[in-house]
DNA sequence: TATGGGCGGTTCATTATTTGAACCATTGGT
DNA sequence: ACCAATGGTTCAAATAATGAACCGCCCATA
C-alpha cells in the first residue's frame, strides 16, 4: 500500500456521525502517527479535499469534492439514470427503492426514492454506508462477485447490526447459490429491524457486479403476493439500470421472470 | 510537494472538456512519468477516486466522489460558506457584503455582514426579498439567466422602490451586455436611496446562475478607487464562492480582473 | 494561580518508499 | 508485415516518508 493510499484512507474516517475529526483522534482513529496523519491532512487540504474549521482546527471534508461530483456526475449521469429508475421502482411498488454502489468492501448509497403510497416507509440516509453481509443489496452483490472477494469479506469478522444480522460466514456462504439462481436476495430485518428487503444486483460492461437496487418494506406489510410483484418489478427495472448504465448482466443471469 | 500531493494534482486534468484521459496521456500532461502516473491511478482507482472505463482503459472520476460530496454537502450548509465569504468581503471592502439567492422570481437574502470600519453602514434585513429588476444583485442575475426568464421578469409590471430604481425594460435590457461583459452589476440608489452596490453572480454546477453576492456602500462614500477596489475584491470572492458551492462560471465569464 | 493533560503542529536522523529508463504485450493504422 | 501508438511492469538508484520526541498553547481542575 503506498502513501497516497493510506492518505486517501482517512477520509473514510469521515462520516454522517463524525462529520468534524480533530488532529489527533484520527490519528488515534487511523493508527497512524501523529505527525503522518498530520502531513497527509496539510496535503489533502492543500488541494481542497479537506479544510480546518474554528477554534478546534478539526477537519471536516473539503469542497472540492462538490466540484469533482459535479463533473463525475456530467461524465456519467449515473445518479440521474438511477433516480428516475427509482422513482418509477417506489412508485411501482409503494415503497422505499434505494441503489447503492460497491466501494471497497461495503455499499455506499447513491440514491433512493420514496413512495407516498402508505403512511410509513423505509428511511434512508445520503451516503449511509451498508455492510456486505448484513443487507439484501450486499447478499445480491457478494452472490455475483469473485470467489476471492467474497472469501475475504467473509473472513473478517461479521458485526451484528440486529439480533437478525448474518454472522455465520457458512451460512452466509450458502445462500448464495439460491442467489445467483433466482437473481434476487431477500434479508429480513438483518440491516434495521421490522425491513424486509429484496435487492437484484447491477452490473458494468464487463458484466463485473457494481452495486445493487433494492426496495426495503416493513415486514407488517408483506405478503405473498408483494413479494411477488416487488420481486418481479425489482428484476426487471434493475436489469434495465445495468443496461442504461451500459453494463451488461453475465451470461448466466436469470433473465426471465422467476417464479 | 508530497507524493499525495502529486497523485491528487492528476484529477485537476479532468474537467468538462475531457471528461476521460488515457494513461500516456495523463502522464504527457502532467509531466510526470508514466510508472509514477500509473501507481497514482491505480492507488486512487482502488478508493473509488477513478475508474477505467471500456476499450482503451481510459480514466475517469469515479464514483467515492458522490459519496463524499454527499457527506460533505451535510456536513457543510451553504449558508456557513456564504458567511465566511461575505465576512471576508466586508472585511476586506469595510462595506457590508449579502448574498442572496434566486427563488422564483425574486432573490432572498441568504446571509449578510456588515463591516465596522465606519460609523455608517447599509442595513440588511434577515430573509430580505430583492427584485431583480430593481437592485445589482437582479441584474446581475438576469444578466447571466436564459433569454426567455429575462423576457417573463420584464414583461410584468416592474414597481419603482425609489425614484431612481429602473422600470424600463428596454432600458434593463440595454444593460445586460456590458453586465456580461464585466461581469460585475452595479446600481445606484435602485432600491434603497444614497446606496451604491455592486453585484456578481453565482453559478452552480451546470453554470446556471443562482444567485449574487453583494457589496453595498453609501454613495457618499464612493470614489473611483474604492468602487475599483470594491469591484476587485467582490469578483474575486464571489467566484471562490461559486467554486466553494461546487459550481462553475460559465466558459465566458471573465475571469481577469476587469480595469 | 499553579499544574497537568490534552490539543495542533514541528523537527531531524533513520529508513523505507518512490522513482523512471528501459522493458513487455497489445492494438490499430499504413 | 510493419511501425507507432497504447496500457502496464521491472528493479537498482535516489529520494521522500517516517515517527519519537519535542514545542507552545489552551483549558479544566486542583
Amino acid at each position: 500500500m503506498g502513501t497516497t493510499s493510506k492518505a486517501l484512507s482517512l477520509l473514510e474516517f469521515f462520516s454522517r456521525a463524525t462529520p468534524t475529526i480533530g488532529l489527533s483522534d484520527l490519528a488515534r482513529r487511523s493508527g497512524m502517527n501523529k505527525a503522518t496523519t498530520h502531513r497527509y491532512m496539510a496535503e489533502m487540504a492543500a488541494h481542497g479535499f479537506v479544510e480546518q474549521i474554528g477554534a478546534g482546527r478539526e477537519y471536516r471534508l473539503g469542497p472540492a469534492f462538490l466540484r469533482l461530483a459535479a463533473l463525475r456526475e456530467h461524465a456519467v449521469p449515473m445518479r440521474e439514470l438511477a433516480q428516475t429508475v427509482l422513482s418509477g421502482l417506489s412508485k411501482a411498488t409503494g415503497e422505499t427503492a434505494h441503489m447503492s454502489l460497491l466501494q471497497g468492501e461495503v455499499l455506499a448509497t447513491l440514491a433512493y426514492s420514496y413512495s407516498a403510497a402508505h403512511g410509513t416507509s423505509v428511511m434512508m440516509e445520503d451516503a449511509e454506508v451498508l455492510m456486505l453481509h448484513a443487507t439484501s443489496s450486499g447478499l445480491a452483490v457478494l452472490a455475483f462477485s469473485p470467489p476471492d472477494f467474497v472469501d475475504a469479506i467473509l473472513s473478517r469478522p461479521l458485526a451484528a447490526r440486529t439480533p437478525h444480522t448474518l454472522t455465520d460466514p457458512e451460512e452466509i456462504r450458502a445462500l448464495l447459490p439460491g442467489i445467483r439462481a433466482s437473481g434476487c436476495a431477500v434479508s429480513v430485518g438483518g440491516f434495521e429491524e421490522d425491513v424486509y428487503s429484496h435487492a437484484v444486483p447491477l452490473f458494468d460492461a464487463d458484466s463485473a457486479c457494481i452495486g445493487a437496487v433494492a426496495v426495503a418494506a416493513p415486514v407488517t406489510r408483506m405478503t405473498d403476493a408483494s413479494r411477488h410483484h416487488i420481486r418481479a418489478e425489482l428484476m426487471d427495472r434493475a436489469l434495465n439500470l445495468t443496461r442504461l448504465l451500459g453494463g451488461f448482466p453475465p451470461r448466466d443471469f436469470p433473465r426471465g421472470v422467476a417464479a
